[in-house]
DNA sequence: CTGTATCCTTAGGGATACTG
DNA sequence: CAGTATCCCTAAGGATACAG
């Protein structure tokens, strides 16, 4: 799905990135996938940002297009719509990752990890730990 | 720099670098500055993306402001300037690396590593090695 | 709940000319 | 060369209402 009908402004990898994700949105929602164990278009439309109805709807749109998220129906409720990553957008962590170290070491108003770290999921701990031996 | 008069939509650290990167063309001029040993305004213009004029000016006026760049006159040409990054802004190479790494396994067009590092200064040849290895 | 649609405003950005 | 300035258009995005 890259270089497709969209844009292709060169062939250059941090190009290809900015085509999907250079925007002031996309991005958190990933973040909200990985991270927050957000998963429902209400959960990512309640985060701290305050994003529109709109773009949510298009930036969702976009990403599953590029084979970041897919959407399915939850088993336990059909009238539920749930997201989760691709294989292709869980393989983002490790720039997630380096994105939080960097502002954690340059922002001292962000929430710096680890208090940042503790909302992420039990299970993900582990990869968590590997992460926060390479800090400070 | 950061959440100073400008926006501050959240304390999260995903969010810290999409209010200075959160575009489709910030990134380009580190990668320039970074990876292709580019340090004038006229080079940055001359890039494959084609940005124009007025945004080149702009960004270049942001990243000064949040510290990723400096600029100076070139002491053998006084009516040259040249650009540089900052110790924030060289702090960015993991984000830059990884953000190659995923472009390089999940788009087949773009010029994956090594070709693309081939374009890299010889100095920072040591840090690519390691990059590499970790690579396939 | 998950979206769409609409309206409207602002920001982003291309093209071009121009200045020091 | 390093920018500014202008013109103009399109894309992004906020607010709100509405539909399935």
């Amino acid at each position: 799905m890259p270089h497709d009908s969209s844009s292709c402004r060169s062939n250059c990898p941090i190009n290809f990135v900015l085509e999907t994700f250079g925007d002031k949105w996309t991005l958190l929602i990933v973040r909200d996938l990985m991270f927050k164990d957000k998963s429902s278009y209400r959960e990512f439309l309640n985060s701290d940002e305050g994003i529109a109805t709109n773009i949510l709807a298009d930036r969702l749109k976009r990403l599953e297009q590029h084979g970041i998220i897919f959407k399915e129906a939850d088993p336990d409720n059909r009238s539920r719509v749930i997201y989760s990553l691709t294989d292709r957008g869980k393989d983002l962590m490790p720039v997630m990752l380096e994105i939080t170290a960097w502002s954690a070491k340059h922002d001292r108003h962000t929430n710096t990890p680890p208090s940042f770290l503790e909302e992420y999921p039990a299970r993900k701990k582990s990869m968590m730990a590997r992460f926060l031996a390479k800090l400070s």
